[in-house]
DNA sequence: TTCATCAGATACCAATCGGTATCTATCCAC
DNA sequence: GTGGATAGATACCGATTGGTATCTGATGAA
């Protein structure tokens, strides 16, 4: 009795249209009605589409992080050494340079605060998240040792957990504040921390 | 037609059993009927005591805090430099230390990011803590560079702003990924920057 | 001893919650 | 054209939501 989606095109405007709603408003504080509010759909549409409402955001909370991943990839292709691919992170925030970002914040963080102690389904979704972009800072910060960009004697893992806490941080901070200011010092203080174990 | 709570007695007592509840589930996600359980009282009661739910959310949030920056400020008195009162920020995850920490991690992030996009009094009142939290470290650093602990040369405005977000993201790596090893981790890297500062 | 006061309990409210059963309109195969 | 399949609309469900109006029982002053 596997659930079969009615349509891939109603899905996936569902998913586009309500991914951000949840983002911003979280789990518990959106409605069903919210959502054919949003799509312009009925309730038979939806749930013709999703088993229920977890189903949804679960598929919102992916989506939003495959948005929020190739953000930062694209912009750290172009980006030549592995040092100025860390200070993506840092520079991403600064509305001079007006990256686009996932509307209401980081999905990993929205979702994993609300989880943590109340969606254990959600909460391993967003943890494994964490997991993997730890992992990518750590692969850019062991490759730049290895090309004589970073200081040798540094842990690489112990590295890019402090830099994904201060980037996450940062993040929380300035969306919570809403001061072009604090954004701002939060990219010198990562840009700092990066440049702390930059060799040239 | 000022509100005048009936009894001061219930009114703490319905404080204190349900802030943990709104830190742990949010604001969106606990119910009257969840306040009425734990405390073993009934609507009647609570809403003789506190205007509505938004009322007792802001009183237990206000609650959640004080908690959390007494803590804080305990460890903190015990500690002789400035570089240990720093410190103090890194060590209080580890489990090692035991330090009891409000029930659900921090508030002002909790709340914050809940309600960055939802609810803008409460927004308001993470915002503050959170900038006088930032204060709180900023005259940390300064007085430290002026005891000669610190680097003279350092933006303590920028750093503590840094120091923050590293602390915050920490708490928030660490709440959801529930990882041992990830607190040690994120212990270490908060120590690493403030060591990065140092003069001893 | 009586009576007013008031904290808290009970009972109720409309609105909304997540979810489902059924209906209808469209489209394609024949 | 006609019949079957199906995507989506409509209408409905019981439960729960935040909130209120009324009642009750205890207490303290006279």
């Amino acid at each position: 009795m596997k659930f079969e989606p009615k349509s891939e095109k109603t899905r996936l405007w569902i998913i586009e249209t309500t991914a951000p709603i949840f983002n911003k408003k979280g789990y518990a504080g959106t409605s069903i009605s919210d959502l054919t509010e949003a799509t312009g759909m009925t309730k038979g549409a939806i749930y013709g589409n999703f088993e229920n409402k977890e189903d949804i955001a679960l598929a919102a909370f992916e989506y939003n992080l495959k948005n929020r991943s190739s953000i930062f990839r694209k912009a750290m292709d172009s980006a030549p050494t592995y040092k100025e691919k860390l200070l993506v992170y840092a520079e991403i925030f600064r509305p001079a340079k007006k990256t686009p970002f996932p509307e209401g914040g980081c999905p990993m963080q929205n979702t994993g605060i609300e989880a943590d102690d109340t969606h254990e389904l959600l909460r391993e979704k967003a943890a494994q998240a964490l997991e993997s972009t730890r992992k990518l800072l750590e692969d850019l910060v062991s490759k730049g040792i290895a090309a004589g960009e970073f200081l040798p004697g540094i842990n690489a893992r112990r590295f890019a957990t402090g830099l994904l806490a201060m980037v996450e941080g940062g993040i929380m901070l300035s969306g919570i504040t809403k001061k072009n200011k604090d954004i701002e010092l939060v990219s010198d203080a990562i840009a700092d921390l990066i440049n702390s174990i930059s060799l040239s």
